[in-house]
DNA sequence: TCCTGCATCTGGATCGATACAGATGACATG
DNA sequence: CATGTCATCTGTATCGATCCAGATGCAGGA
């Protein structure tokens, strides 16, 4: 049973006895050519069992891909496992569908692989979501010579980006605590390098934070904490990744267990903060009578735990909406767009147990 | 600033003083050409700005996109919001990935924009996850005569599909209620038509239940349940969509409000299951003392609850990365693949209180 | 009658690459 | 010295469509 070749717009043509231009009207264009005609040419086609114009060859000819790529840091596992990744994932689709693309998953995790991905994508423009430390995959985007929006890392390219108020965000979570008057805290950061460390971030490791939405969100919680008087030495600050609840577990587990134990947490993603308060609860603490936890970005999933979480919002989905829009066009090019954060309080803060 | 157009490979070719397909040959067939040769050619394409051979033109000449569809029902939003099919969807990354090719995510929500978009994707073959309803959809998909792979969803069309042992792990779900001594049930179920309907499942809706997994999972249901000698009369089934957990806490509040309060709640998700968890609480019972609760899927969130879900385990990452193995050839030609299900018991299901 | 405009249809050029068969020269072999 | 083998490189045909300029026929106006 070899596989018949699928009948061209030029077989179509012929046994339609049309030029192969009409026939492509037929489908094209409706307006160049009479109804009668163009109905008998579909009809043709349709018996034929013509599966429509080749997708390649007319890209090939328009020069236009009908698609996006979007390029990942992690595995494609984290991106749509990661709440606050498929949120964004989410608003890139919207604005796909608005202007009828489709969309390309890559991610960079291989980096050889990736590159080579890249280099292969039939797409019109990509966005890169938060890469930072690949650099060669970044470099293979603006090697393609293709539109760029970033996400979440305006450093990098130079090209349009969409970005939260990071710091502003991080200042308004550690401020709450505050004002609630806590003042022993402890900070659970997300990853600074992708080298899949967990620990307590060291002055090295903070010396060269490389992903910036880490870096930002710990300065702005520092900034409110030193500035209500706060000694920083006594912060203790535990890094892990928010796709591995356990390390995120163990890792609240080290923060709670000294002396001393902070009785405010501030956890730099809702995940994070979600195993932290699960962690909490093992040790026989409750959330938020022993323990209040701030977590960052309001995931759908952060209004419906018991009790819901106190977060900063950010607008995930709109995010990705925005940079889709601006890839395609649709949006008044901007070099880059700030959006902002807010502070939504929930049931996981209260103030210190007397 | 007019864009300057890209240089090709010919352009390459006549800088580098060498044939078109010595040029193209220093990009993909090393073996073809002396190191030296190839070397200058490539830096003479690197000064250039050359982007790398055109990928719409490559697959034009040799028929591979390098690429393959996966089409949605729903929104792209809820593909990668829910858990189960987001898990689905790396396993189908894991699978393209080992082949390089990258993944194309299609959405069915609005059958008129998803059959253009199927019409014009540049891809090597289709996965079809779910649909059912969307005829129009799939229809399209077929007449591009592309290899396809079907998920949880043999029935729809004539090609390779990877399933799950649905009505089995159903009835392991029911039966673990049953031998734990439960008599009184209810079932919340997914939904059973593409109409956004929330509320009790009528004999009208149950007739043609389009989905076949929630056909088959009630049906394991109330296979155990009367072989038990339950009154399948006595059991309320509630449909509502794991998307939308307020539904699904209302559709709970239903169930449990009622006289005769049931002990033992079967949820056909496990989305739904935590929704109806986080309704029991507020309705003052406790979980499992007061009511029992079964999810299906074992989602990874399922474990790291308080407490932690009783479920039916499905290998969700295996479903995609099998289909994507039958699609890429990867893997043997088989009709038809049947994945097992599993009970795995945790912390929400206990005797009911006496 | 001739010209113009409009709707409809056609032919050739083109998008940018790869496949394939064949040309070239160096070198070993009988 | 003729021949065969090998590595290296070239030229042409081709993938399947769309673009663009022009051909055709017919109706209406001067």
């Amino acid at each position: 049973m070899a596989k018949p070749a699928l009948p061209t717009l030029l077989d179509v043509a012929r046994a339609a006895g049309v030029s192969r231009t009409t026939a492509s009207n037929a489908f094209n264009r409706p307006d160049q050519l009479s109804g009668e005609l163009r109905a008998k040419v579909r009809a043709v086609a349709q018996a034929m069992g013509y599966p429509g114009p080749h997708p390649m060859a007319r890209m090939l000819r328009t020069g236009r891909a009908g698609a996006i790529g979007v390029v990942f840091p992690d595995e494609l596992v984290h991106a749509v496992s990661d709440p606050a990744a498929s949120a964004m994932l989410q608003g890139i689709a919207a604005g796909c569908d608005a202007a009828e693309a489709a969309l390309l998953l890559l991610s960079a995790v291989d980096q050889a692989a990736a590159q080579r991905a890249v280099a292969q994508a039939a797409v019109d423009g990509f966005i890169i979501h938060c890469l930072a430390a690949e650099r060669a995959v970044i470099d293979s985007v603006l090697e393609r010579g293709l539109p760029v929006v970033t996400i979440d890392n305006s450093a990098v390219v130079d090209a349009p980006s969409v970005t939260i108020a990071e710091r502003a965000g991080a200042r308004l979570a550690a401020e709450h605590l505050l004002r609630l008057g806590h003042r022993r805290f402890a900070i659970l950061a997300l990853e600074t390098q992708p080298d899949d460390y967990a620990g307590p971030l060291d002055a090295a490791r903070r010396r060269d934070i490389m992903y910036l939405g880490t870096r930002l969100r710990l300065e702005g919680y520092e900034a409110a904490l030193a500035a209500a008087g706060i000694d920083l030495g006594s912060v203790p600050v535990e890094e892990s990744f928010c796709y591995r609840p356990e390390a995120a577990m163990a890792a609240t587990a080290r923060l709670l267990t000294g002396p001393d134990r902070p009785t405010a947490l501030l956890a730099m993603s809702d995940l994070l903060a979600l195993a932290a308060i699960a962690q909490a609860r093992l040790l026989g603490l409750r959330v938020p009578d022993d323990l209040s936890v701030v977590g960052f970005d309001d995931i759908p999933l952060a209004g419906l735990q018991q009790p819901p979480l106190t977060t900063i919002r950010q607008p995930l989905v709109e995010k990705g909406r925005i940079a889709a829009e601006l890839l395609l066009g649709e949006r008044a090019k901007a070099q880059s767009v700030v959006l902002p954060t807010e502070l939504v309080i929930r049931g996981t803060t209260a103030p210190p147990a007397a």
